[in-house]
DNA sequence: ACATCCACCTGGGTC
DNA sequence: CGACCCAGGTGGATG
């Protein structure tokens, strides 16, 4: 197991270098789309990861409806179908940010996620794929690389009428399309939150 | 440049005795309703004025309405209409006080607003005038007095929908203050105990 | 009670 | 220097 080194609050500034976009692909299909070095915030008691305005209306599904809607649930699975987690992606319209809410700090407990990391969301085709990584010591490769990827599948949206929870009928956005579902989305491997 | 003495923490502790009461008009119809001297809090970082609850509920409007709606906006604007401020003013339940929230901090900037100093609400009719003072120098008359006066003008108060920021809201910026501007009436005169 | 989530807010930095 | 980001906050609702 990878040590869990603390190291919390970093200097807590931002910096556009912190993120990088268009790594190639690591294997199989998978392209970089962007990745974010995550700040103590983002890490912390505020329960949300903001996402940098340009990639998230470059990569993520619906700017637009998202920030005219409540907000969307997208469903993350990892490489193998062994985990899964859902998220509410939303666009803050007083501070004009897109941000990861519900399911962003239970993701951060397991990943044992800390300021500095990098979380790093990746596509193949329609699959969607996070990784996060450790921080690296120094200049040098980390002494311990602790990848921990996973695969961020599905871009199951849902659009959610503003605070109307979900009640059995759902929205599943795939390929493009809208598809009413009844019960559960349940996309395989359904990991609830 | 004033010094701008940060003083953000202070004790956080609101005190009553920072308060009086009654003291009668002073020019014209303007009778005075209360005054507070500031805390360190009220100019800091919380951004944010406690009102203490017997003044609030005695002289500002609507109390109960306050509590239960999200809140209202106050329109500020000084005697000769020279310059105004808006400030959310609202009620909160968690500390069971009553306080000026949006908009405050931008009066404090402006005014030099520091812990000690002095604001007090006056009004004339349905006009209500606001005016701070610096804090007087031991039991000597204020070496530097640096009276601001302004009004504190029009008790337009606005019902908020929770949180629906204005849309047509517009600050002006004139002889060297701002104004807001909005689409719809600026004076409703509609002030109600 | 406590943790989480939600919508809003603001200052500092950057472009 | 104005406009925009976004990190770091808030109170309140929810379960």
């Amino acid at each position: 197991m990878a040590l869990m080194l603390a190291l919390e609050t970093g200097d807590g500034r931002e910096d556009a270098g912190g993120l990088a976009e268009g790594n190639q692909a690591r294997a199989g299909g998978r392209e970089r789309m962007f990745e974010k070095v995550v700040t103590p915030s983002d890490v912390g008691k505020l329960n949300r990861l903001v996402v940098p305005k340009h990639f998230a209306e470059k990569h993520l599904p619906l700017p637009g409806a998202v920030a005219r809607a409540g907000g969307t649930v997208l469903c993350f699975h990892d490489a193998r179908g062994h985990a899964a987690w859902r998220f509410r992606y939303s666009y803050w319209s007083s501070s004009q940010s897109y941000v990861m809410t519900k399911g962003w700090s239970r993701y951060v407990r397991d990943k044992r996620l800390a300021a500095g990391d990098t979380v790093a969301f990746c596509r193949d085709g329609t699959r969607l794929f996070i990784d996060c990584r450790r921080r690296s010591r120094g200049a040098t490769p980390p002494a311990v690389p602790a990848l921990l990827p996973q695969a961020f599948f599905v871009p199951q949206v849902q659009h959610m009428a503003p605070r109307v929870e979900e009640p059995g009928g759902r929205c599943l956005r795939l390929f493009g399309v809208n598809l009413q579902l009844r019960a559960e989305p349940v996309v395989l491997l359904d990991f609830q939150l």
